[in-house]
DNA sequence: CAAAATTGTAAGATAAATGTAAGGTAAATC
DNA sequence: GATTTACCTTACATTTATCTTACAATTTTG
């Protein structure tokens, strides 16, 4: 199921938005609070964002070169008619699209539909990973964030893969030491330690810190 | 032969250039719903796109920046006396051409002709990848750069144009191996480090080094 | 067919990646 | 509050993927 993510001042168009999107089988998360949006946005997890950029205070603008800087997320830019779109245009992605205020709501949601194909649909899933801000590229071996890149060797590429495919729920040391060591008879579990401590120092270069939770006990989260 | 794909909303004009490029030898196909031209044109496999800008409803112009997104098929631009080319020529690429409407003719196609000549013609055909400086020329079998130039042989030649043609990513030596030897049995894993070694000696001949990175464990990257 | 060029083989060298061990830390349990 | 236990950290040892070199086998060329 998609999730969107809504960012919009109004709170009647946004609660408006939230049961319209969500009749039509979306997860809908709001922002009603403007500080660090784009970190919002970034940590949200969310397949796509509905973005005014007529923010009070804000440059919507600003949120979304922000939000650029560190993911790719597919973004539809909510403007009113006498809004220039050609600042917005240099920071549109291939994946981006608008719709002008008021909205025609079935255009509204066709747009999100295509979108939402075109983005996640079977042959663009290429091999990197994203989650809060860094990417890991598995056929280049790395995890990038903001233009920072670092290489992993290959047992913390498979360590790193193995986490990030299954986030949001703690993974027994076990698993990923069967996952790494298959079963091999002296896989120590030590090591598994030190793989762990390896990415988080790179992790740490990258500027991140408590990427990877430790359950003690049960085992690691992401 | 030579496929050209038309885009262009008059009916009339559209049929009557159908028949035309026909009657020059060409396979033609037409568009005539607008939704999505983008991935049309791009799934459709042509040769060149002979595309109106001026599209009821569609800006020209983003049509055209989507293709770019993914392919760099050459495009004829066809527009109207008063428009202006300012926008277009920024994604105009140097395969691209453009002409006014109404055209003469003989023009149209000389320019089809022009453009696809220049597009596909053998010298053009890939036999020559440039990188860094270097270009390997596949149909004379060597690396050149500034004026030197190196002969290579035929594996060197396939090695090297193997890693170039997947740049940017790390590329297993398995894959290496199973393309230069076809799944033989006894291709060794050593002997594809002793070609290496030899690219790279005559890499460092031409004065680069570091050309080809050996990412232990995962393959080679360029 | 002989000479030259290319390609494959083998064996030792090298360094990156991985594993080991020992001591440290702090959450969980007693 | 003390003790246990799971995990962290660091420095060092080992392993292993790849490199290198010289030479042998094969293929191409004249």
């Amino acid at each position: 199921m998609f999730k969107i993510i809504i960012v919009e001042d109004d709170k009647e168009i946004r609660e408006e938005l939230k049961i319209l999107l969500q009749n039509s089988g979306y997860e809908v998360e709001l922002i009603t609070e403007f500080e660090n949006v784009d970190k919002k946005i970034i940590d949200s997890q969310v397949h796509l964002v509905l973005l005014d950029i007529n923010l009070p205070n804000k440059s919507g603008y600003e949120i979304c070169s922000k939000i650029r800087t560190q993911s790719k997320i597919p973004i539809i830019f909510v403007t009113s008619r006498n809004n220039s779109m050609d600042e917005l245009k240099g920071i549109m992605l291939g994946g981006d699209d608008y719709i002008e205020k008021p909205y025609n709501v079935p255009i509204l949601l066709a747009r999100i539909q295509n979108l939402l194909n075109r983005t996640y649909s079977k042959e663009n899933k290429d091999s990197k990973i994203e989650y809060k801000g860094i990417i890991l590229d598995v056929l280049k071996s790395s995890i990038k964030r903001q233009n920072k890149e670092i290489e992993l060797t290959k047992t913390e590429l498979k360590t790193l893969y193995y986490l990030l495919t299954n986030k949001d729920k703690i993974i027994p040391r076990a698993d990923i030491i069967n996952y790494l060591w298959d079963n091999e008879v002296y896989a120590d579990d030590n090591s598994l330690s030190v793989v762990i401590t390896r990415i988080r120092e790179k992790l740490k270069e990258l500027g991140i810190d408590n990427f990877i939770e430790t359950k003690r006990g049960r085992g690691y989260k992401i």
